[in-house]
DNA sequence: CCCAGAGATGAACAACCGATAGGTTATCGG
DNA sequence: CCGATAACCTATCGGTTGTTCATCTCTGGG
């Protein structure tokens, strides 16, 4: 890995290519384990010392490649909404949680680290509150669906709760059973946008039937 | 950790005692990394060697321990649904997925390796089929629901997988985002029970109101 | 031209991991 | 009570982990 040598006052820029190689290191192998300190700088194309010359231990880099994580993700699923937005709102819903699954099933491993529970701090925004942009988007992008007369009625962040809940179990579970023989994800977020949502079946963008004849539907193991 | 030899063709009892040992340990800490042979074998009072003499490796024991975890969470599961029978069809189905629910949140490590994505061998009944117990149990209650005319139709086996995937993204996430204002499972159930199986509000052995106003609802990190 | 200092290195540390070779101790049929 | 052997231990191996100390090299301002 040859690499030249950063001229003067430009120290910093190695810390962005030890951020890029965890992530993408994270990225490729499914494992945050695999994510070893000699691997981050043998990618950078640099030694184990050079990495502490701008973090501190390995926790705070894995912690900003966590961070940087939220914001792709938040920013992916947004961009997608927003420019399905023109559809209407049961489209821009639906492009979300849509490329929700998507980013999960393209970064398993960073989708992984960045829900693993027994992280030393939880995530919290900047801003203090406390408040998720990305939670609060999906509270805006239902109840605007409900205001179009789209859904039925309901609270919309009790809603959120339960369809963020099942796109996290469906993001999961796809990558981790993936014997399971899963429908594609277009249908099933028709099937959670009718079921929890309570979008009319005929108001989905692809007008899709629910509970239709998908044969062949029974493996693997266990839920109660 | 004193312990007394085992006597003569006895053996085997060791074998146990280090299947119950890694079982403690993976309970207690959330991580599959901090079971490790030495804690194991700490626990059960030998030293390593003697965990050779009963598993080739570390992985052929955490498989077993793994099966052993499917199994308790499926008896968990189906022991609720069972015993909630006599109370109707619903009661059934809600008292199998508040087991479940009940069941990752006292094991959250345990849980977690049952779902553990880079697991070497998807695990797989050895029934040869595929076909998991569990998962059939649950096409069947919600079936049986579904046959009492007490919720929606719709194919229950596609029904069950969104269910399954709630659950199971409800069950990490309750762990993983401990910050987040969860509403108290029973609501979270009833809420996945109207919306996704499609149970009529007044079916429900609690007779809950759904999108109630329950206060303070807004926080923490991202979906989309 | 030179040298202060930013940028990066070589080598090693202690701690821990899973696993093994070979020896020790207790048991129980005869 | 003896000796075959099941049950288990002592000691250690090779490897990997995160991290640090002392050192080197190259750059660019004066």
């Amino acid at each position: 890995m040859a690499r030249v040598r950063s001229s003067r006052g430009e120290g910093a820029r190695l810390r962005d290519e030890l951020l890029d190689a965890a992530e993408q290191l994270l990225a490729e192998h499914g494992d945050e384990r695999d994510v070893t300190i000699r691997a981050i700088v043998g990618r950078a194309g640099v030694t184990p010392p050079a990495l502490y010359l701008h973090f501190p231990d390995k926790q705070a880099l894995i912690r900003e490649v966590v961070v940087r994580g939220f914001d792709d993700l938040a920013r992916t699923t947004g961009a997608a909404a927003e420019a399905a937005g023109q559809a209407g709102a049961v489209a821009a819903l639906r492009a979300g949680v849509l490329a929700y699954l998507g980013w999960a099933e393209r970064y398993p491993g960073r989708y992984r680290a960045l829900f693993d529970a027994r992280r030393e701090t939880q995530l919290l925004r900047p801003d203090g509150t406390g408040t998720s942009v990305a939670f609060d988007g999906l509270v805006a992008r239902i109840a605007a669906v409900q205001a179009a007369g789209a859904a039925r009625a309901g609270d919309p962040e009790r809603i959120a709760t339960l369809l963020w809940a099942a796109e996290h179990g469906l993001a999961t579970l796809r990558v981790a059973r993936d014997r399971f023989p899963w429908p594609p994800p277009g249908e099933l977020v028709d099937g959670l946008l009718v079921t929890i949502v309570g979008v009319a079946p005929g108001a989905l963008p692809t007008g899709a039937p629910l509970g239709g004849t998908t044969p062949g539907f029974s493996s693997s193991s266990a839920p109660g």
